[in-house]
RNA sequence: GGGGAGAUACUCAAGCGGCCAACGAGGGCAGACUGUAAAUCUGCUGACUACGUCUUCGCAGGUUCGAAUCCUGCUCUCCCCA
């Protein structure tokens, strides 16, 4: 048995068939499937996260998947830190592990790791949330130049999210953001190849429209109707969950909600092409042929036990 | 047949003599991204041999130093009366 250890990380935009790749080498290596879908960690959500079937959950063992209740608080860090122990714990006794996920942060927390930040009470991000709305943004990105003049010259000070999170780090831990960036972090146990599956992107649009009208009719509405009372929480702000919000209380047509949901997908899935293309070190298949161009790969860069015996 | 309204870039839609390659919105494209990430935010969007040049505002003429903006004719669309 060779010492290193290895993860297949199946990258690419949504709907262009990332879990069936997972199973098909899942299959070959006898390797669990660790999901990095930042949605489908939660169990009351399933028709919109296009969450794996049963029989394909069946075909495969599968983990971080409905693991997590839409209530729960469940950061980025806390991924990081429970996928990492899995691995550690995975890597005891083997030497291959799969991870898909469509969300790059996600996937690179594991695969990269992520700096080091103090815990943050809830309380702050409230307080400055409300903030926020009351005394507008600017207000805020002042009080960071104040405490963090460095995180002020380089972080988006355009975006309210990245100001309130540079913000409640420094004051709750009363130290600057920006100190807790570029640290060492900790050195993955293991080696990482990314698969990159990639179609034209008429393609993918297709793709896309096509497993909306399926989510519908998969009943996507009701699951929807559902979760209305809850709407508020992060985990339902969410493409297919928001608009359907929307239709259900009347501001909106189905239809509309449906071209909505179908174009918002369209931009996340841009978004995702967008992160993709800065991994210059992922491997590129064809969504025709996943299977045979990973395999292509794989088998030189993971030689199994078989190849080495020979 | 008579009367009225209108035709603007991918779409909708401002502009009503120079500050107009043309407000704005949508859509599209590109990008950013360290615990909200399926989130959030930014830029571009007539063409080009680009800090400059060229061709645009239904079509053809005309007025003017200068027109998307004024005049004439034509084509088409919509509404009202026949």
């Amino acid at each position: 048995m060779s010492n290193t250890k290895h993860l297949i990380s199946i990258i690419g935009p949504t709907a262009i068939g990332k879990t069936s790749l997972a199973i098909a080498l899942s299959k070959k290596y006898g390797a669990p499937i660790l999901s990095s879908d930042s949605r489908q960690f939660y169990r009351e959500m399933y028709i919109g996260t296009a969450v794996p079937s049963k029989e394909e959950l069946a075909a495969a063992p599968h983990f971080f998947i409905q693991h997590k209740s839409i209530q729960d608080p469940y950061s980025v860090g806390d991924f990081e830190r429970e996928a990492m122990g899995f691995l550690k714990n995975h890597y005891l006794t083997n030497d291959i592990a799969i991870m898909v996920g469509g969300s790059g942060l996600y996937t690179d927390a594991v695969c990269k790791g992520l700096d080091k930040f103090p815990e943050v009470p809830d309380q702050i991000r409230t307080d400055l949330n409300e903030a926020l709305i009351n005394n507008g943004l600017e207000t805020l990105t002042n009080k960071l130049k104040d405490l963090d003049p460095k995180a002020f010259e380089q972080i988006a000070v355009d975006n309210p999210v990245r100001v309130i999170r540079a913000l409640e780090v420094c004051l709750a831990s009363g130290k600057p953001y920006s100190s807790y960036l570029n640290q060492h972090k900790d050195k993955r146990p293991f080696k990482v190849h990314y698969l990159n599956i990639t179609a034209p992107r008429e393609t993918i649009y297709e793709r896309i429209n096509q497993r909306v009208d399926l989510m519908i009719k998969n009943g996507l509405e009701e699951e929807v109707r559902g979760l209305l009372d809850r709407k508020k929480l992060n985990a339902l702000n969410t493409v297919g969950y928001k608009e359907l919000f929307r239709c259900i209380e009347g501001e909106i047509s189905l239809e509309t909600a449906i071209e909505e949901i179908k174009k918002n997908s369209r931009r996340f899935a841009k978004r995702q092409l967008t992160w993709n293309r800065k991994n210059t070190e992922a491997i590129v298949v064809n969504y025709k042929k996943a299977i045979e161009d990973s395999m292509t790969y794989l088998n030189k860069a993971i030689p199994t036990s078989k190849d080495l015996n020979s």
